[in-house]
RNA sequence: GGACCCGUGGUGUAGCGGCCGAACAUGCCAGCCUGUCACGCUGGAGAUCGCCGGUUCGAAUCCGGUCGGGUCCGCCA
């Protein structure tokens, strides 16, 4: 566009510029006719000697461009130079297509553009992967190594937009619903939330660190104290724990905060948005159930063992002790009455259609249900025409292997499996097991989104190893209101917390939303009064001292008139991955980074310049730091690393 | 911190002790071609098999280490 005159704009919204008056995915039929430009990437080149044929494209689509030699010698010369992910722009004339030319298969099918002019603005190397196949698997270090030519392919460009979209429908939502937004800063002061934080040192203050936030979960609490209602943020989080294909170093919350609040209304509104949301970005998605079913902790666990249940198909936890202890004394297995002496459970889950199973496949079940701790896994099948095997036959009988099949609800052809342990390990084996044979038999619809919530969580755990009740959601959680009794210790003394202490039996103001058996997000109504939450910190183990020296200014604001109040974080990487049917949320991230937490592409994180540890007062004594340094082959740019004089 | 899987021309794969002087597809380069749309046809270039060491008469192929990527457990809500 040299010389070009550019050409004004019509309006400054419009997607024209100077170098386009139209995209690649907009022309109909009905423009034919009309003399444009246009700009964009050699999606493919067709070279028929004489005529050459491209496919134009952005992010908007395809747009198929002729270039005939005898109509426009020059342009047919730059055609016949360009090649793959070339940049080049277009002028020419909008030509309905010959009839039987049609391409049903582009948006822009019925149309072509007739070439006068072809100007290459960009040439390119050839790129390192297909960017016009999508469908061809490219390892993924390549992918993110070149992560800009991977967001240039269609999948990822999708899952961008559609991301873009939920983002922009939870902020409609929050806005017509009267929220404020408002940004909470990233360098902040520890705010233990259990997780590894993340430090910056400080040039100004020496020898002191910011850390990033593991959440705004403080600042949002303080924006209730200022009054401000109802808050929300699309908020960075950082916590610098092990990765996994579900969590990133960082990570983006939808987080949310309302004063004069019942847990009911957070929820209430957390769900109509949520239907709403879903609804725009996915209107052919159909939602499992409206209003989300809510079940407390106690019934998540005792029918799905899990917290966060797929409650798109059946396959409930079955408790068996009735049936085995009918009529009698012990069951005849030793296994299992020795775990119900102790107050264990033992039950069992129906896996559909599995009764023909083999060794192979049983084993590899009980190996699956040991690695989550069970000691092992009992099976009892029925074959096609009704007959009942299991290994432990000669200890439980045939009867009661029979019942137990009915008690379950197993037909001919299903096959029983049956975990005996201590409460928390059966349901979160069968838990397990369920997910999986879910996944593995189909069960579940891919095409439907199951939301649910999980409410009434227990308020503590016991930390044996640290003599303390964890917080089992959220250090600032309040406690349902007939359980506030239960906020004390045995010996009376909130700062000598012991295992048997009432507070292990109180419940927590706390729900969590799950979408298709993954944990959406979780909040709760907090403790607002500074008398209660000083008693729930001596709980979880905090000295007066380090309770004040991490939360003395919330606590102090707590006492200039803090409103009830409560809240949730949503995962919106979860929650895209999810939307987009991807199980890891890497690809709904433009630039995201590797299991061991470095960047490809920046590579990233590297060895700082030792000037930059000089005016931090800092000193590196460990090992010899890991390649990154050296490899800056990629790295563009001064971009400012640590440090740094700014201000 | 631990376990497992993967690493072969640009990309995706095959080969898994000698037949490999490494195969196939695609991409790339050149030539031809006026209606293609994963255009077609003809010809050509391109990897010593992540890296280091070992076993062996002989290693892409076996063993050990290491680096990189991934998955899972621990960790993390």
């Amino acid at each position: 566009m040299s010389d070009a005159t550019p050409v004004q704009p019509r309006n400054a919204f419009s997607l024209a510029t100077p170098y386009r008056d139209v995209t690649c995915g907009e022309l109909r039929a009905g423009d034919a006719g009309r003399q444009l430009r246009m700009a964009g990437w050699v999606h493919r080149r067709r070279d028929l000697g004489h005529l050459i044929f491209i496919d134009l494209r952005d992010r908007y689509g395809i747009t198929q461009i002729v270039v005939d030699r005898d109509e426009a010698p020059e342009a047919h010369a730059a055609a016949s130079r360009s090649r793959p992910e070339f940049v080049v722009s277009v002028e020419g004339k909008v030509t309905e297509r010959l009839p039987g030319t049609h391409n049903p298969s582009l948006e822009t099918g019925d149309v072509e553009v007739r070439a006068t002019r072809v100007e290459i603005l960009s040439e390119a190397q050839t790129p390192p992967f297909y960017i016009n196949e999508p469908d061809a698997p490219v390892d993924e270090a390549v992918r993110l190594r070149y992560r800009y030519l991977d967001i240039r392919r269609e999948p990822m460009r999708d899952r961008l937009l559609l991301r873009s979209a939920l983002v922009r429908a939870i902020r409609d939502a929050h806005h017509r619903a009267g929220f404020v937004e408002i940004e909470t800063p990233i360098l902040i002061k520890s705010t233990p939330e259990g997780a590894r934080d993340f430090i910056v040192p400080s040039r100004l203050q020496p020898g002191t660190v910011y850390a990033l936030p593991q959440s705004p979960q403080q600042l949002k609490q303080l924006l209730m104290v200022a009054g401000m209602d109802r808050y929300f943020q699309i908020a960075r989080c950082f916590r610098d724990e092990d990765l996994r294909g579900d969590r990133q170093p960082e990570f983006t919350q939808l987080d949310l905060e309302m004063s004069f609040v019942q847990e009911q209304t957070v929820m209430d509104f957390v769900e109509a948005m949520a239907i709403e949301v879903s609804r725009t970005v996915l209107p052919e998605r159909p939602l499992l159930t409206v209003p989300f079913p809510r079940f407390t902790y106690e019934e998540a666990m005792e029918r799905f063992g899990s917290d966060k249940p797929d409650i798109r198909f059946g396959m409930e936890l079955v408790d068996l002790a009735p049936v085995l202890r009918a009529g009698g004394e012990g069951t005849g297995f030793r296994v299992f009455d020795e775990v119900l002496e102790v107050g264990g459970r033992v039950k069992g889950i129906v896996a559909p259609g599995m009764g023909g199973a083999t060794r192979r496949e049983i084993d590899e079940l009980t190996a699956f249900a040991r690695r989550y701790g069970a000691r092992g896994l009992v099976h009892v099948s029925s074959d096609a025409d009704g007959a009942v095997h299991s290994p432990v036959a000669k200890f439980l009988g045939e009867e009661r292997l029979s019942a137990m099949l009915r008690a379950a609800a197993a037909g001919p052809g299903d096959l029983l499996l049956v975990v005996a342990d201590d409460p928390a390990v059966t349901a979160d084996v069968l838990g397990r097991l369920r997910s999986e044979l879910g996944e593995r038999l189909g069960l579940a619809d891919p095409a439907v989104l199951a939301y649910c919530w999980v409410y009434r969580f227990p308020m503590y755990q016991w930390d044996a190893d640290n003599h303390r009740w964890d917080a089992t959601h959220n250090p600032f959680s309040g406690v349902v209101p007939e359980d506030e009794p239960l906020l004390v210790t045995a010996s009376g003394d909130p700062y000598r917390p012991a295992p048997d202490d009432p507070a292990g039996r109180a419940r927590a103001m706390q729900y969590d939303i799950a979408l298709n058996g993954w944990e959406l997000g979780g909040g709760s109504v907090r403790i607002h009064r500074r008398e209660l939450l000083e008693r729930s910190f001596a709980l979880q183990g905090y000295s007066k001292e380090r309770m004040h020296g991490l939360f003395g200014g919330m606590l102090e604001a707590f006492d200039f008139g803090a409103p009830p109040h409560g809240g949730i974080a949503l995962g919106i990487d979860r929650w895209a991955a999810l939307l987009a049917d991807q199980t890891n949320i890497r690809e709904v991230m433009a630039f995201p980074k590797t299991s061991s937490g470095t960047d490809l592409m920046l590579d990233a994180p590297s060895a700082p310049d030792p000037a930059q540890y000089e005016e931090l007062g800092l000193r590196y004594v460990g090992p010899a730091p890991a390649a990154g340094a050296a490899g800056a082959a990629t790295g563009t740019g001064p971009g400012g690393t640590a440090g740094g004089g700014a201000a």
